[in-house]
DNA sequence: AAGACGAAAGTGGTTGA
DNA sequence: TCAACAACTTTCGTCTT
């Protein structure tokens, strides 16, 4: 029943120029190049689980073997050529036989898995995250793909989906512009992946907390770490006071790194710090003036002014 | 001349009828 | 499903240092 069915478009260009590649085991788009499907893998269901009925089927079903088999990325290969010397006529034969499986099982979904989970190490270790972050971002493509999650956008998105959300959790925030730049995925594209797998996953997030990017951003403007402490002391009040719910956090992050070198006598410019905290001026001059009008802060940066004259 | 400020129009996502 | 809405951006002109 496997590859019984084909894709009949290309879901990336529309294009109808489709064909089997034997070896690989892969469907190819003429058009664009595209891997459209491996064989294996057919699902004639829909992706989304809209109907509460069709989920049931597929999970009373559960996920074929072959998609829990490979998830580490860590499946043992049968010896390749050069072993084949040590072997006698038997059990040469015997290594052909295993290969063979090997080709078998080895769908293009572990090979999928396999490259993702080196695209995923890759963009981690670009962005120096920490081991664990990258485990848990491993675990959830590695359920995002046992949930068909994946079909029809790249796995390269939904890597970077996956590895923003393991982010988020383990409260070691990146921006989507710090994903995007290491992924060269769209930024909206990532945002959009790691909402809906999440959401399919059933991962819940916290919004993050602004303090959380301080550290990163004040040592990506060579500020002292009495400033940082002190932005951070600013952005507790600021929550006190309601001022960050429904506002993003790197705003408020920018906005308060802000005020606190101001304050400290380390001015940075609107423009340095929305570069590094991926704002604009203006969203850092919105808090700001937030900030100033509801913490009273006017009076400590006019006594920095005094001191300056 | 550079930085700060703010108005106005546009974008993408959320929410509620 | 669609329109209103909030947050944020882009762009641009003006004021301040």
């Amino acid at each position: 029943m496997a590859g019984s069915k084909f894709v009949k478009k290309c879901p990336e260009c529309g294009g109808i120029n489709l064909f089997y590649h034997h070896e690989k085991g892969e469907i190819i788009c003429k058009d664009c190049g595209l891997v459209v499907e491996d064989k294996m893998v057919d699902f004639d269901q829909e992706w989304r689980e809209f109907d509460a009925e069709a989920a049931e089927r597929k999970r009373r079903t559960g996920a074929p073997m072959s998609y829990t088999q490979f998830d580490q990325g860590l499946g043992t290969d049968v010896g390749r050529k050069a072993d084949l010397y040590q072997l006698g006529g038997k059990n040469k034969s015997k290594y052909f036989r295993l290969r063979k499986w090997q080709q078998r099982i080895s769908t293009a979904i572990e090979r999928n898995l396999k490259l993702a989970l080196s695209e995923l190490k890759r963009v981690s270790s670009y962005l120096k995250l920490p081991g664990s972050v990258e485990e848990e971002a491993s675990r959830i493509y590695t359920l995002a793909v046992q949930k068909g999650l994946v079909r029809g956008r790249s796995m390269e998105s939904v890597v970077a989906g996956a590895l923003y959300a393991a982010c988020r959790r383990h409260d070691v925030p990146r921006t989507l512009d710090e994903l995007s730049e290491a992924s060269s995925i769209e930024k909206k594209e990532i945002g959009r992946t790691y909402r809906f797998v999440t959401r399919e996953l059933g991962i819940k997030i916290l919004p993050s907390n602004p303090a959380d990017y301080i550290a990163r951003f004040s040592s990506a403007l060579r500020l002292s770490p009495e400033t940082q402490s002190r932005s951070v002391e600013i952005i507790e009040k600021a929550q006190e006071v309601e001022l960050t719910s429904g506002r993003g956090p790197t705003g408020i992050a920018a906005a308060s790194l802000y005020v606190a070198a101001l304050i400290n006598g380390e001015k940075r410019t609107q423009r340095e710090v929305a570069d590094v905290a991926g704002v604009t001026e203006v969203t850092i001059r919105n808090r700001y003036k937030e900030l100033l009008e509801k913490l009273k802060l006017e009076k400590e940066i006019k006594k920095v002014k005094k001191k300056a004259l």
